[in-house]
DNA sequence: GCGACATAGTGAGACGCCTCACAGTTCGGC
DNA sequence: GCCGAACTGTGAGGCGTCTCACTATGTCGC
């Protein structure tokens, strides 16, 4: 790996503990536990595009996000894939194989240079023990995943192209007039799970109509409520 | 409430430790915190048909199953439904709500008449504070259920309806030569989340082929091994 | 035994989305 | 400023699935 930038990225000996702090599963931890917790957690770099992990890898270890974002995405035999879950600062992800002790379920890619913050089974468990305030803390961020997964299932059972996209459009906009979202049609196909001919087909439709407009690699959405009464209907 | 036939189901005095040892949830727990557990849990019948509870309700309770089967389904606003779940005696069900402390977002029934045990939030809170193996177990319940949901994700962006029929016959069928399950064709397609006529015709041309065979509500696998392939292609 | 109802089987037409093929546009590197 | 690569836009044809409409076959209550 050639040297980067930031100082930081190259001392290994940042506050790991503060990091954790930072995190939604720790907030409510005294710094004593943090620093204990912290001693275990090992600072990992990813460059963009570099793989995490794999499909079907033995899953030891949890990750949370420092910098940067990661991309977790299924793929099917033919070469098809599919975005699975995004996750940015103050995420965790990775943790299904670690509690189950199975596979991993997805592909975890960095979609951009990040900086992670890993923690291994062995490490974890017996934290889990020690501090309940976690592991309750864990299973809300659990029952969050597994609720935007049903209603990714029900998405894809009930809505056609246009709903998918609309949702998808005001998650990635933000919802608000005004918001955008950076990336090319392509990368938007495969995060509805449509072709990209399609999905530019109905966002012509959409810029003839006012609702957004369109650039290169960039969307940006005028009137929300639009999309917010297809995606409902 | 008309009365029923069996005793236990009118009697509420029945050893509600030993059902809750009986649970996957609560196997490795000792017998006192397993009646004081008890203690806390109310025993629930519902009759064949009956909503146990439906979609946007407020989840305050989370429920294991004694004896019977319950669906958990979810429906479109244009009334199209489909099956997101199903459990039996030792499963247990109904616990994102509890945990997140947001909406049901599912409706379940009760497939048979069930007896069902239930936790509420306030209750079960603490136990998981106090006894963290039991919120570890849970933990890992919920990976599963991820897991499974993910693959169901992965299973509706990917495969056609033969390969989607083909895994649901074997999760229903048990994937053994001869298993068979019992229901009709149009309660096979809300699971498979297609129409009852695209099911009908796919199972005629594998009844054709003998790889099974049809009867009214109940259909017998003969040769798993064939729909196996299909559903892994 | 009869009628009502749930279940199963089948054809025809429509519709949504996919794939392929190709042209036009923008961008970055040299 | 030119070239190649990434991205965007668009037509045509095909395939899978849905819907509608209808018939056939049990099955249950009375």
């Amino acid at each position: 790996m050639t040297l980067l930038a930031n100082p930081e990225q190259r001392t290994p000996s940042v506050n790991k503990a503060a990091i954790l702090r930072q995190h939604e599963l720790f907030q409510e931890l005294d710094k004593d536990s943090c620093e204990q917790i912290a001693a275990y957690a090992k600072i990992r770099e990813f460059r963009r595009d570099a793989t995490i992990f794999s499909k079907g890898d033995d899953g030891f270890c949890l990750f949370a996000v420092v910098r940067g974002r990661v991309l977790v995405t299924t793929s099917s035999s033919e070469g098809k894939s599919a975005v699975l879950n995004q996750f940015e600062k103050g995420d965790i992800f990775g943790e299904i194989a670690l509690l189950d002790g199975r596979p991993r379920t997805g592909d975890a890619t960095a979609l951009t240079d990040c900086c992670l913050l890993s923690l291994e089974r062995r490490d974890f468990i017996p934290i889990l023990t020690k501090k309940p305030e976690i592991a309750i803390k864990l299973l809300e961020i659990l029952s969050g995943r597994l609720r935007r997964t049903t209603e990714q299932v029900e998405e894809l059972m009930f809505m056609d192209l246009r709903g998918r996209l609309a949702k998808t459009l005001l998650r990635l906009s933000g919802g608000a007039p005004g918001g955008s979202a950076e990336l090319s049609q392509s990368e938007l196909s495969h995060r509805v799970g449509m072709s990209r001919e399609m999905i530019n087909r109905q966002l012509q439709v959409w810029s003839r109509e006012g609702v957004l407009t369109l650039a290169r690699r960039r969307l940006t959405v005028l009137r929300p409520e639009r999309l917010e009464e297809i995606a409902t209907r």
